[in-house]
RNA sequence: GGGUCGGUGGUCUAGCUUGGUAUGAUUCGUGGUUCGGAUCCACGGGAUCGAGCGUUCAAAUCGCUCCCGGCCCA
């Protein structure tokens, strides 16, 4: 904005830049606004988390650990820390995450710890070595957990609120099974949870994906993941699941006697959506000029009240909006009275800001006739609502956002994927913001080199091959010339 | 990890080139006035200028090191 702007329109808005065009601004800037995290902790990567969003990510979490529940899966949680010999037991997950583990060495000023302690990054060497003392027999399989937690990470790339940080919250679920097959039945469950939360709750698109063998998790077998797409044209990478094999278990020592009285190996998976991290997706797709656009699911407050006072009747007119918020209220639906000294005006700008997709206006017109003013978010419309229909009306509403948002965030996905067949052509889609969909030769680990050259020239990342949709491979990969054996998907990335 | 720009009351910002203890706005507090798209006015509070070291009679300002943040690249 320009100063002569500035000094015509002085604070026209509490919020307006374009999302599209500036979206590194739009995030930092909203993260302030909002008053979703706090920057100034003065720890690379780790951020206090504000009301507004923890709110939100809590209701985000409820979703998610009601599905979970109605999988049977239980909760359960384990220690912050890792004892170093647990940490080190399978070698290739070693290998990944040793380069980002915090660790503690020292109590106090002067005395060392015999072990150290890793902070977890992951609490696969942390539940593994309790469910080798806990399984048993065949009879205790499946075992099925999940804990909501926070672990710690130090990441090499620049950290930023909710996208990445060297602490974030998510759930982790630990799966245990007397098969393989049960074990790949369980990461299909996974995706089929992924596309029931984050895309019919938090109402993100999403493309689901297996791994290649040089970007799976450390120690499994696969990896499968589902990615969305931000605003700046790049994927993120949302929930994934991993088929560990049975690689944890000969690690971990995980047996169980099987119905003919033998030991075997077990076989497990693991699921890890990183809530604080799908919250910064939901923020940034959903989100428009003027701030957040929450979904009605989701919203901390769902309706808020603003109350058009006159001197006269503000007494008359706050008792009306008390009765309109206890109506709503006793209707299960979220939502908040502000009767603060502000301005209407200025609430409406905060308010909308802050992404509350309903707001109720009431005044002293409306008192008379019974009705209230209804306005919604994400069209940013005003309707008029009879008090004896508002609590319907509210729910419809709600519904219709929630749709709303959906609907637009689909939409980026429109002509997103582009099949390509050279290099040139990938560069040229990957700099209009697209997915390349090539021929490739091997997801396999002689596919990296390839990859890599992908990458070099393209500053695209291979995202794996779709598991949500069947297809098959043409042609010849890009670089390699070698007949392809699988169609994949490069894309910009976080 | 490499490059680059930056850090001054809670927030944003002037001052830095050419050293002399910091400007303005907003927020915050009190009182009044107002309230259907950011009310207005008055008074008041609030900064050892990111941290440390160095140069100097004197450092926000010059130099070095570190920390934190933004952007670009790997």
């Amino acid at each position: 904005m320009s100063d002569k702007k500035e000094k015509q329109e002085p604070r026209q808005v509490i919020f307006n830049i374009n999302k599209e065009k500036e979206f590194s601004d739009w995030f930092g800037e909203i993260v302030k606004v909002a008053e979703l995290a706090d920057i100034r902790y003065g720890v690379k990567g780790f951020t206090p988390f504000l009301p507004w969003s923890y709110m939100t990510m809590d209701i985000m979490f409820g979703l998610l650990e009601d599905a979970l529940k109605r999988k049977k899966h239980l909760p359960m949680l384990f220690p912050t820390v890792i004892p170093e010999k647990n940490l080190t037991k399978e070698a290739d997950h070693v290998e990944g995450f040793t380069p980002q583990v915090f660790w503690i060495k020292d109590i106090g000023s002067s005395e060392e710890l015999e072990e150290k302690l890793a902070l977890r990054p992951t609490s696969e060497t942390a539940i593994y070595p309790m469910y080798s003392l806990w399984i048993r027999s065949w009879r205790d399989l499946p075992l099925k957990r999940y804990q909501r937690c926070s672990v710690f990470r130090s990441e090499i790339k620049s950290t930023r609120p909710f996208l990445r940080g060297r602490e974030f919250l998510w759930i982790e679920s630990h799966n245990v099974f007397a098969t393989h097959e049960e074990a790949l039945a369980q990461v299909m469950e996974d995706l089929e949870t992924t596309k029931e939360v984050v895309s019919d709750e938090y109402e993100l698109p999403v493309m689901i994906f297996r791994r290649t063998q040089w970007d799976k998790f450390p120690g499994g077998l696969n990896t499968y993941a589902a990615d969305t797409l931000m605003p700046d044209g790049k994927v993120i990478q949302l929930p994934s699941t991993h088929d560990l094999g049975d690689n944890f278990a000969k690690a971990f020592d995980i047996t169980f006697l099987d119905e003919n009285n033998e030991y075997v190996h077990a076989w497990q998976t693991c699921y890890g959506p990183a809530v604080s991290r799908i919250f910064g997706a939901v923020i940034s797709i959903h989100g428009d000029n003027k701030g957040l656009r929450l979904p009605f699911k989701l919203a901390p407050y769902q309706v808020v009240v603003i109350p058009i006072v006159r001197g006269k009747n503000a007494e008359e007119v706050v008792s009306y909006c008390k009765k309109v918020e206890s109506k709503l209220a006793k209707a299960g639906i979220r939502v908040f009275l502000d009767d603060s000294d502000n301005t209407p005006g200025w609430k409406y700008n905060y308010w909308e800001m802050k992404g509350v997709p309903i707001r109720i206006e009431a005044g002293p017109c409306d008192i008379k006739e019974e009705k209230i003013v209804l306005f919604r978010r994400d069209t940013m419309k005003r309707e008029p609502c009879e008090l004896k229909n508002l609590k319907k009306r509210v729910y419809a509403l709600g519904k219709e956002i929630d749709k709303t948002l959906r609907t637009f965030a689909e939409s980026k996905f429109e002509g997103l994927v582009v099949d390509c067949v050279s290099l040139g052509e990938m560069e040229d889609a990957l700099n209009k913001g697209k997915i390349a969909r090539i021929p490739f030769c091997t997801t396999e680990m002689d596919g990296l080199e390839c990859a890599e050259e992908i990458k070099e020239r393209t500053g695209g990342e291979m995202r794996g091959t779709r598991m949500d949709v069947k297809e098959s491979p043409e042609g010849v990969c890009p670089v390699c010339g070698r007949a392809a054996q699988e169609v994949a998907y490069v894309a910009r990335s976080y």
